[in-house]
RNA sequence: GCUCGGGUGGUGGAAUUGGUAGACACGCAGGACUUAAAAUCCUGUGAGGUUAAACUCGUGCGGGUUCAAGUCCCGCCCCGAGCACCA
């Protein structure tokens, strides 16, 4: 008996089979064809790893299989050469990057020889070769010519180590996918891909295929279709008058002088600085003017009754106040300002003068004196160029609104109120709204319609509840000089302290940052509201218009962006004044809406009522309890609810609540907490009533109770139910109705407080009640937006500033215009004459070659294109040239292409899901489109391989040092069982788990299939002729089908384990039939190649001796080219089975019937079986169900 | 946080789509062969229970639908992968 030896049997094969060109396909038009497609590999240094071993063999699986059931297979084989580790061992190592592709590769081919794959490694395809390149570039430039590729300067990913752009779908976790290095953005000019032109299809055409579920869905969410509308915002500038410099160059720039207030006369001697207006108005005012980004100077003011007069007025005069200045007074500064201008006559560009003094109330005499304003000679307006601007307060007697006045008329000035300036209280300035104050004067001093924002929104029924807008830190909008966005460097800073934000440092700061455009508004074209804007870097640039209108009350991250802001703002007003900020409303505009069903349906001939009500959450006085209603007494049925009630007209939700729980709890003391959650509309028939309630609209309001005083309630409160305290954790279990548990749901905070869904409109005036889908269309329309279309998907960058990539066929014209090479020209070859290190530029630009081809061909001054393209083109369409692979004068010919395309099968890594399996779908339907191609989905069907972990279920990685090497498990247990156990551990899709003891085991049955065929006497005998019992041919036929059945799945580890049955069946027995063992063989031969061709080999010489007069092994033929087995069904047909039967659905007993036993029969039989009668006995059998051929159960 | 997968013996995994839970394999235990070991072969192997059986319990947890639930429905927990504010 020989032993099994895999090693001598896989290199004797190995050996033939490439002596006879096993796997070169030669196409044969009399079969029908099949497609079976590997993703290709990229030929690392490290070769083949069990990722591939795993993906090739279930290929080369359904390869053999579809070739043995008489199907003309394609299964070819390439290399994804091109590309950035060989470049990077270039760098390093000086070796070409074409030799390091050659030596690697023709590794790649060893072991797949030796693992006994059948690829056709003949006619193998590498990008980089230039017969393939070649036709890379031609579809370039088909692609140039039909405007599907174009040139853009855009902000791209860059990686500063691999210096080069790279792909949003490259960049993991703001790292380069390849080398781990943070990506920066770079303007770069570059060519891109129209991909988007074929969103729509990408998504659609998916319906076409036969795909992963999973993956279908992650295609989808990767293009990120998306339907809203466009409506556009009015933008008008409520400008500060100070503002026309802010944007201006330096040098235009205005100088501003803020004089200082006068003292007292208790501070006369004191240094400005510690005087109550110097210390708190001036700098104030000097604080929110820089803030606007003016540049202030602060002089000492020169005041005629201070000791140092003389010394203040020498440095004022000092000042270089001139035609272009603007000058700034508060208080007594004011009034100085106007006395000081009539006397000089110096000319200036504009003045403001703020809360000037009342000169009246000077009892000081010098002062009265130099306030003497009223006998100030006023045409020194003239010397003003832009005019005066007078703040006022109307609260304050010591505010010269009187002075003002004056001013205002004699001046021709501006006149802006304040409601409130300050207050001076013991020689301190306080309280004062006046920056918010300020704020609201810059807000509403409205200067038309500047521009138009337009945003891009997937809920415009919610537009009447968008209280701001923001824009990306990267909107044009904040560029537009004409806006002059008073906190212009506060801005600026923002976006570049945004634009410097690694992703890890956004990833980390969960909380939303922002800032306002102070100075502007917007106008919600809905209700003509007023609206702040901000700019924040939770909006992104490159999606929708980059802007939005903000819902706080119905969007997440506006919810939390209003909180954050409201805060902010409250904290920072807070700070500086004591006072709250205006906030950004948080308004409620969809209604979640509850329809009653069964008998609380709608009755449509019945009334229809509205109502407006309050539920009442009330927590009793010292316990954690809540007061609810027991319904028991009414209905009959164990039903509890909340206090509800009726909300009367003029009446608040908060007295309503108050009013209704006084009346049905009888509870006096209580206060109103909070509102809890927002509207909820309920729609039912109210059966006590006779009416619909169509809608009810309820909120809900928590009390407190103060203490436990109570006072029975009146007999018409609890005639219904009976007040009932509840433990707060009891509470969900006890409500009934769903629109309360979400208010209480939401009060314990389990629940967010946010409605994102759809529902009815309120507060949305003439769209209250209408279906808030609906609304999106007809609000729409309403303001004269657009219903589009966006996706997330983006143009594809293809430029690369690297070497080892398939040149971009393009030349420039002296004037810089972009010409594809032409035909003719190409390929358009890599030069040889360049340096890799990176430098920043591309390294084709050294390139003298190339330059002196360009200027050859084109003349002159033309220039090439440095770039090369992304490595993803080129296995875009490398699944179109297999067919071909050698045709020098197409890509693929149209026969070639019409006889084997699309592919039948694809098999690989679900990390391409994404990437690669996109751009190829969209090169296809490119192609398609520009009449290149018939069909427009590659792949018709696909399948992923699972990971292979190591033996602990951790991943294989270099760094932790536990790959397996395809080699050793080939040397140690051979090709076939390497193979096998990679099927057999787990299903194709799913994570292998790679054991040893695992693959020992699959070795074990190999063994034993190889001892079967030494062992036993094989006889011709097929089963009738009694030397064999019928069990055999009968398993025989059963292993056919399940083996069949499950590779058409592709259920590998489920057809091994049939064929284990199988062997470990026919090994009990001494005869088996000869015929059987063959068939066995060809059922094994796709998974075990090498033993199967061997045992097959053997079986057949043996035979030769005997009958066959065979004279040498080369006449027999491989069982490669054998057919598969059919089974016959006759033969699996059971004649007998095991009628399991059930008592109450459990197990109880089985008995052996013949198949076809009829209802009657098995029903008397399994009554007449003891075990059954056990159960049955003296019970009466109330149903039984009767399966055919499997079971059948009583029911007693 | 969102999306998609997935929770079945000591382990990898089966289960005709609602019909005998645990196929097949690994591991483990016992036995045979052997001076011995390895290899091989045979037997057993979800838990409890018993001399054995009967029987009871068992597919992450809780509930439901059904004659019958690993499979369907509702709620929750855990694990894995992917995505990163997509308006």
């Amino acid at each position: 008996m020989k032993k099994y030896e895999h090693k001598k049997i896989e290199e004797k094969w190995q050996k033939k089979w490439a002596e006879k060109n096993m796997y070169e396909h030669k196409d044969d038009q009399s079969k029908e064809k099949y497609y079976v497609l590997d993703m290709f590999p990229y030929p690392s240094g490290d070769g083949l790893h069990m990722g591939h071993t795993e993906s090739y063999t279930a290929s080369d699986i359904i390869y053999r299989y579809k070739k043995l059931q008489g199907f003309d297979v394609l299964h070819p084989q390439g290399f994804d050469s091109f590309g950035l580790p060989a470049e990077n061992y270039a760098i390093k190592t000086g070796v070409h990057p074409k030799e390091t592709t050659e030596t690697n590769a023709s590794n790649y081919i060893k072991q797949m020889k030796m693992l006994g794959l059948g690829h056709d490694l003949d006619h193998l395809v590498y990008t980089s070769d230039l017969s393939y390149y070649k036709w890379t570039q031609w579809l370039f430039g088909k692609f140039f010519e039909n405007g599907l590729v174009e040139q853009k300067t855009d902000k791209i990913n860059w990686c500063p180590s691999c210096n080069t752009g790279i792909a949003n779908e490259q960049v993991e976790d703001g790292k380069c996918e390849r080398c781990k290095t943070e990506i920066e953005q770079k303007e770069v000019p570059g060519w891109f891909f129209k991909i988007t032109d074929f969103a729509e299809d990408l998504i659609n055409d998916l319906d076409k295929v036969d795909w992963p579920e999973a993956t279908k869905k992650n295609q989808k969410a990767w293009i990120g279709r998306s339907e809203g509308a466009k409506i556009k915002f009015e933008i008008r500038n409520s400008k500060f008058e100070m503002n026309d410099e802010i944007l201006n160059d330096e040098n235009e720039k205005s100088n501003v002088v803020l004089v200082h207030g006068c003292p007292s006369d208790k501070e006369k001697e004191m240094e400005p600085e510690t005087r109550t207006y110097d210390k708190h108005w001036q700098p104030w005012i000097k604080k929110e003017l820089e803030k606007r980004g003016v540049e202030v100077s602060f002089p000492l003011m020169p005041y005629p009754w201070t000791p140092i007069y003389e010394e203040h007025k020498k440095e004022f005069e000092k000042l270089d106040i001139n035609e272009n200045s603007i000058l700034v007074g508060h208080s007594c500064g004011a009034n100085f300002l106007v006395r000081w201008l009539s006397e000089t006559g110096q000319k200036i560009k504009k003045l403001i003068l703020v809360a000037p003094w009342n000169e009246p109330s000077h009892k000081n005499k010098i002062k009265a004196e130099f306030y003497n304003i009223s006998e100030v000679d006023y045409s020194f307006k003239n010397n003003i160029s832009e005019g005066v601007i007078i703040f006022t307060s109307d609260n304050e007697e010591k505010i010269g609104k009187d002075t003002a006045k004056m001013w205002t008329d004699k001046l021709d000035a501006k006149l802006i109120e304040l409601k409130d300036h300050g207050h001076y209280t013991e020689g301190e300035m306080g309280t004062t709204e006046f920056p918010e104050l300020l704020e609201e004067v810059l807000q509403t001093d409205n200067q038309g319609v500047i521009t138009d924002l337009e945003v891009f929104t997937t809920r415009p029924d919610t537009l009447f509840g968008a209280t701001y807008l923001v824009v990306a830190p990267e909107h044009l909008l904040i560029k537009n000089k004409e806006l002059k966005i008073n906190n212009y460097n506060e801005v600026r800073e923002y976006i570049n302290k945004a634009k410097n934000k690694t992703e890890m440092e956004r990833l980390e700061s969960k909380s939303k940052t922002g800032v306002k455009l102070e100075g502007l508004m917007a106008v919600n074209p809905a209700n003509g509201e007023e609206i702040p804007i901000f700019v924040a870097d939770y909006v992104l640039g490159g999606y929708g218009t980059g802007a939005i209108m903000a819902v706080p009350a119905h969007d997440e991250r506006d919810y939390a962006f209003a909180s954050q802001m409201n805060a902010e703002r409250t904290r920072k007003y807070a700070e500086r004044t004591q006072t709250d900020a205006k906030k950004i409303e948080i308004r409620q505009v969809v209604a979640q809406k509850f329809v009653g069903e069964g008998e609380n349906a709608i009755r449509k001939d019945k009334p229809m009522t509205e109502r407006r009500t309050v539920d009442v959450i009330i927590k009793h006085w010292e316990k954690d309890e809540f007061f609810c209603l027991d319904w028991n007494k009414k209905t009959g049925k164990n039903w509890h609810s909340f206090v509800v009630g009726g909300v009367e007209e003029g009446e608040t939700l908060e007295e309503a609540a108050l009013r209704e729980a006084q009346e049905e709890t009888g509870y006096k003391n209580m206060r109103a907490v909070k509102q809890v959650g927002g509207e909820i509309h309920s729609y039912f028939y109210a059966a006590h009533k006779g009416v619909n309630r169509a809608p009810v609209k309820r909120n809900c309001i928590y009390l407190e109770l103060t203490d436990g005083e109570w006072e029975e309630p009146a007999e018409e409160h609890t005639k219904n139910h009976d007040g009932v305290w509840v433990k707060k954790d009891k509470v969900a279990q006890v409500i009934n109705l769903s629109e309360l548990k979400i208010y209480w749901n939401i009060f314990i905070g389990k629940q967010d407080a946010l409605f994102t869904g759809q529902g009815e409109m309120i507060n949305s005036g003439q769209f209250d009640g209408m279906d808030s889908r609906e609304a999106k269309k007809t609000i729409t329309e309403f303001v004269g937006g657009e219903m589009t279309t966006n996706y997330r998907l983006r143009d594809w960058s293809i430029s690369r500033q690297r070497y080892w990539g398939c040149p971009i066929p393009i030349v420039y014209s002296p004037e810089g215009k972009a010409k594809f090479v032409g035909e003719k020209n190409l390929p358009w070859l890599l030069p040889e004459d360049v340096d890799f290190v990176p430098t920043g530029t591309a390294p084709l630009a050294k390139s003298k070659e190339l330059k002196e081809r360009t200027e050859k061909l084109f003349g002159k001054g033309w220039t090439p294109e440095v770039d090369t393209m992304d490595t993803f083109v080129d296995s875009s369409w490398y699944f179109l040239r297999y067919p071909d692979p050698e045709n020098e004068k197409e890509f693929c010919s149209s026969e070639k292409l019409k006889r084997w395309l699309p592919v039948d099968l694809y098999i690989g890594g679900a990390e391409h899901t994404y990437m690669h399996l996109l751009y190829a779908r969209f090169f296809v339907k490119a192609m398609h489109k520009m009449g290149l191609i018939e069909f427009n989905e590659p792949f018709l069907k696909l399948r992923h391989q699972g990971m292979v972990l190591d033996k602990d279920g951790i991943k294989m990685s270099k760094s932790k040092g536990n790959v397996v090497n395809p080699n050793d498990m080939v040397e140690k247990f051979g090709a076939d069982a390497t193979r096998m156990y990679m099927m057999f551990a787990a299903p194709l899709d799913e994570e292998v788990v790679f054991k040893e003891e695992g693959v020992k085991g699959v070795y074990r049955f190999l063994e034993k299939t190889w001892k079967l065929f030494q062992d036993k006497v094989l006889t011709d005998c097929e089963g009738d002729c009694g030397e064999i019992p019928k069990e055999l041919p009968v398993l025989l036929h059963k292993t056919i089908k399940g083996v069949t059945e499950d590779i058409e799945e592709m259920k590998f580890n489920t057809a091994i384990s049939k064929l284990m049955i199988f062997i470990n069946e026919f090994s009990k027995h001494e005869k088996v039939p000869r015929g059987a063992m063959e068939k066995f063989l060809i059922l094994l031969s796709p998974f075990a190649p090498f033993i199967a061709e061997e045992l097959w080999y053997s079986l057949r010489e043996s035979q030769t001796d005997a009958d066959l007069t065979r004279t040498n092994a080369e006449e027999v033929e491989s069982i490669f080219n054998q057919e598969w087995p059919k089974y016959n069904p006759e033969m699996i047909k059971e004649e007998e089975i095991e009628l399991v039967v059930q008592v109450n659905g459990k197990l109880r007993d089985k008995i052996k019937v013949s198949a076809d036993i009829s209802e009657e029969e098995a029903r008397e039989k399994s009554l007449a079986s003891e075990k059954i009668q056990k159960y049955t006995k003296g019970k009466e059998i109330r149903k039984v169900i009767f399966v055919k051929g499997k079971l059948i159960n009583i029911v007693v």
